[in-house]
DNA sequence: TTGAAAGCGCTAACAT
DNA sequence: ATGTTAGCGCTTTCAA
């Protein structure tokens, strides 16, 4: 492989003239002599080096995802799966590389971050559940940028693309209050997260909001994925079909485990119970209801965290963002009025 | 953040010595001058540089994945999410992170392999279809280790993890036809990839080996998702209950869709038509149905496209490998015998 | 067993 | 408008 020095030589310029012309910038470069180091590039089919240009300190341009969850499979994940996709295609467009973390081997900071911040990546974004106290300080001590997604940190220094948990659950909930509804269960996330114990306590506002008493028993707690939708589901599927006429999901991925729980036990939807979620999550081809959930346009919170990253990559002193990300309310086919409870 | 001088001069060593600790070798350092050298590192919250190792043509401990499909997004097709999943665990566990190049951005081999080539992956995942006649020179040229995953290249030069495609249809439709059925459509994916083409050909040499007639009629030309077997078992869904007994599908996903599409008009499975597909694809727990299928262990074979790949960046000299993948006939509950036709 | 110093391929301050 | 050269943080040869 040509390096920049065989180019100066086999273009009569120096490496300096080189690098100028590569960079296009910011030393001027007369046209006559840019077109004989293009050409010389071209013949010795030149290509510069991403590390050797790293060293400088330059932009090496990757940004880091690094991404932690307490689950199995990552990339089984809806809500990961939708906003990994968004990453790698704001990325792209930048003309940014996307590394990815993910795995048992990157989950002590001691060992990863010091991995995460060694040149490798302009900047992080950070899907981390918990963004822990030990990981936050270690990254600002390594001075490299980076993003939280979703998992808020009260750290003010701490950029981050958020979505207000407690209010969206609590509007959620409102809303199947307006429909009529006051027994309302509530299938939790797994409460590893802040966001699920926010959604809870949105739940819960809204219902003392409407001066309906919190009746803990209609709080299951569980996790963020399918199964635990639909193994709660199934195992108070009865049970629920008396109580309640409503069931509000942590999120959408949840919910989907519950209404097929639900509707393998015969159990209607929304006529005998009405579900809603959160998330917005288009289950592609293969979803057969259309959840009413709370939409949270996960491909555009992905982009606009790398937009946020990249300010903070390209500006050093550029002060903390904090992005609270909209939610609306999208209504599916699974919450209709209540029936008359016995 | 401190760098290797620092470590040497704290410990009262040479940057050599600092360096040989930190390689452990190949010179050997007494062991109470390492303890020294280890305390000022810690002291010193020392990291090295990737950048500054590749700089030495050494590893930088990332692979490449390059994943161009002429699909929407990769991250919500079940086959990439297998592969991709299986490619990051097992890199994970060999300390690899992984880099990911997917989006319009990277179509371009000229401009694209380059930057693949620039020094931050030390090998290259091709998940390319179709890998054409500019990428693979360019790569060659480059002398960066890559393996082929899934799309073969008659080039005996490079490196591939594949499984015999023509072959695994004509076990599929083999054992179709000695289920009993002699009326069997075939719904091909993208003829984009060789592998349709091969699946389709596999079809045919299995009805020949029958002494069934082809009927071309009877090959329904589409692409390899959801949607193309969706839309072809809405279209032709009456035509094919009278027609055929059993349905041949270029993978799971174009099964799973077929299913979805026969189920909703109350065409049953297996009872009135035999649904069979490739790839052995475990839809998650949303999967309503057990496909028949040909498994072929895509986190298995991602694994061992990560080993392969990691065999040639170790040793350069090491020959091309081409492994052929395994696949094991799974019965799931989508064949029965055929119905007589009328 | 260890140190000194050359260089990897670039960038950019300093010259001209 | 362009050339010279000192680094960036490491690895490794040559010397001791």
């Amino acid at each position: 492989m040509a390096n920049i020095k065989e180019v100066a030589e086999a273009s009569g310029v120096s490496t300096a003239t080189v690098s100028y012309v590569l960079n296009n910038g910011p030393r001027r470069v007369k046209d006559e002599t840019r077109e004989r180091v293009f050409a010389a590039m071209r013949d010795l089919n030149y290509h510069p080096s991403a590390i050797a240009r790293g060293m400088h300190g330059k932009r090496v341009n990757t940004i880091g995802v690094v991404a932690l969850y307490p689950i199995k499979s990552v990339f089984k994940d809806p809500y990961f799966n939708s906003v990994i996709g968004g990453i790698v295609d704001a990325g792209a467009k930048l003309g940014q590389s996307i590394m990815i973390f993910n795995g048992e081997r990157w989950m002590d900071p001691e060992s990863a971050v010091p991995i995460f911040c060694d040149g490798r990546c302009d900047g992080l974004l950070m899907l981390v559940a918990p963004l822990d106290d030990r990981t936050i300080p270690m990254l600002k001590q390594r001075t490299i940028p980076f993003v939280s997604i979703n998992e808020g940190s009260a750290d003010p220094e701490v950029s981050s693309v958020n979505i207000l948990n407690v209010d969206t659950a609590h509007r959620m909930v409102q809303y199947l209050i307006e429909r009529g509804h006051r027994r309302i269960a509530h299938f939790a996330g797994d409460d590893y997260y802040q966001s699920a114990i926010d959604r809870v306590a949105g739940y819960r506002l809204a219902l003392e909001d409407a001066g309906i008493e919190f009746d803990p028993r209609l709080v299951f707690p569980g996790r963020y994925d399918y199964e635990s939708g639909y193994e709660r589901a199934m195992e108070h599927g009865a049970w629920l079909a008396g109580n309640v006429t409503a069931l509000f999901c942590a999120n959408d991925y949840v919910g989907l485990g519950a209404w097929t729980a639900l509707d393998s036990q015969g159990i209607s939807v929304p006529e005998t119970i009405s579900i809603a979620g959160i998330d917005g999550i288009n289950f592609g081809p293969t979803q057969k209801i259309h959840l009413t959930t709370m939409d949270q346009d996960l491909e555009g919170l992905a982009e606009e965290a790398v937009q946020v990253l990249m300010q903070l990559i390209e500006d050093e002193s550029a002060a903390p963002v904090k992005v609270i990300r909209p939610l609306k309310l999208r209504e599916g086919k699974t919450v209709g009025p209540p029936r008359t409870l016995a």
